[in-house]
DNA sequence: CTATATTCCGACCGATCGGTCGAATGTCAA
DNA sequence: TTGACATTCGACCGATCGGTCGGAATATAG
């Protein structure tokens, strides 16, 4: 027997960061205790502040765990070239389907984005930039493919940061909305095809609008 | 003189909302003990507990209260009469409206739309469905207005239940999203001016997306 | 084996949490 | 004035909060 439990299992430190993931995205900073983490994590509390010295620290592991994973593959989506528009829908693809893989991402996400959750928080968020430096280079690269295809007369001139900020709203907003978004969708969470059909809706939107046009719907 | 302060201001009970919204709106249900509640409020925790008799039911109370706001001005804004799509623009100037007014208003909104905070309330809400009643109304309102504007022919056949959680990602999400949003327009909070671009970028992906057309821009 | 460093945990700390209680004060009608 | 009711408040409750500490395991190196 011995040490046994799971042995090529990730260690501690990983194993702390997943449970803290899940409980800060249901419920929020405030929301959930450093035992509770612990104890979803299978450890004490004091060997919780073993690996991390404060909850705000562990928070923004956390969320900068996520945020760089992000940032990997939405680099991806944009170095695998291609016009403007073909950037753009493979970036909001990537988008959709990482927050559809698990809606915790997308919950911290949104959570992360509108939350002044607590002082000591803040004040290590202003210590560390990196959080917020991995969030300005994924808007700043949006931004620039919107310039792009603005330049090379592939989208119709617009406000990029109005634009930008409506992307986010039509792809995040949704995974984030929990019960509320199942209810508008008809109790069904993100199923395969409801992702499918998410990305259509956005890609929808940005190509064609819903309003119809004078005699023609569009296909695509 | 006599009783005074303030004669015809409101009550205590109001003022204790007024309060209550504020901070839950900025740090959430759980960011915010009753204590200071009280204290913004201008009385002692022990008062507060007489006009609302738990934490729970304040929250729901405060919810409740700008929900029913909400409602009844989208339902004037509906009532107003017009084509479907001239009914629905001034359902999103209306949004666009009421969430600029102030801000705490779009983040109450949107947390209580992914908010799992905590069990006392999650039971309380259960009991008392009237908030969940009222935005269910909001939903199924603009939900029938897509409706209509699909039978009319006014409106592309679409997933109405996908279109509506874009609308909602596009109107409230940017209201809410605090620092963040400051930061992607150019750190400038929604001045008027930002305001009525907002609804023209919101107007402008429902009319017509961002990709251009095969050779012509569009104006409106 | 022993020596050393790492990881774990139970017990504990002061502070704060939501909530209660009883007494003091204010208000108003009879 | 008196009695009934509403409102306020300070003091207090048990529970939980984030965090500390000293020592017991455990792993690793020599």
């Amino acid at each position: 027997m011995s040490m046994s439990s799971i042995a090529a299992s990730p260690g501690p430190r990983e194993r702390i960061l997943d449970a803290a993931e899940e409980l800060f995205a249901r419920r929020g900073y405030s929301g959930i205790g450093m035992r509770e983490v612990a104890e979803t994590a299978g450890l004490g509390k004091s060997s919780l502040f073993h690996h991390f010295h404060s909850k705000a620290e562990l928070y923004l592991a956390v969320a900068l765990r996520r945020l760089e994973a992000f940032e990997q593959r939405l680099n991806e989506a944009l170095a695998a070239g291609g016009s403007p528009r073909e950037r753009l829908d493979r970036w909001i693809d990537t988008v959709i389907d990482m927050l559809a893989d698990d809606d915790r991402a997308a919950r911290l996400l949104l959570r992360s984005l509108f939350e002044e959750d607590d002082a000591d928080l803040a004040a290590l968020a202003a210590a560390d930039p990196r959080a917020d430096a991995s969030t300005e280079r994924i808007i700043r690269a949006l931004a620039r493919l919107l310039h792009e295809g603005i330049e090379a007369g592939e989208f119709r001139p617009a406000s990029i940061p109005h634009t930008v900020q409506s992307i986010i709203g039509l792809t995040v907003y949704p995974f984030a909305s929990g019960d509320f978004g199942d209810q508008i969708l008809g109790r069904s969470p993100f199923s395969r095809s409801e992702v499918k059909r998410r990305k259509q809706e956005v890609r929808g939107l940005l190509h064609g609008g819903i309003v119809a046009r004078d005699g023609a719907g569009r296909s695509d």
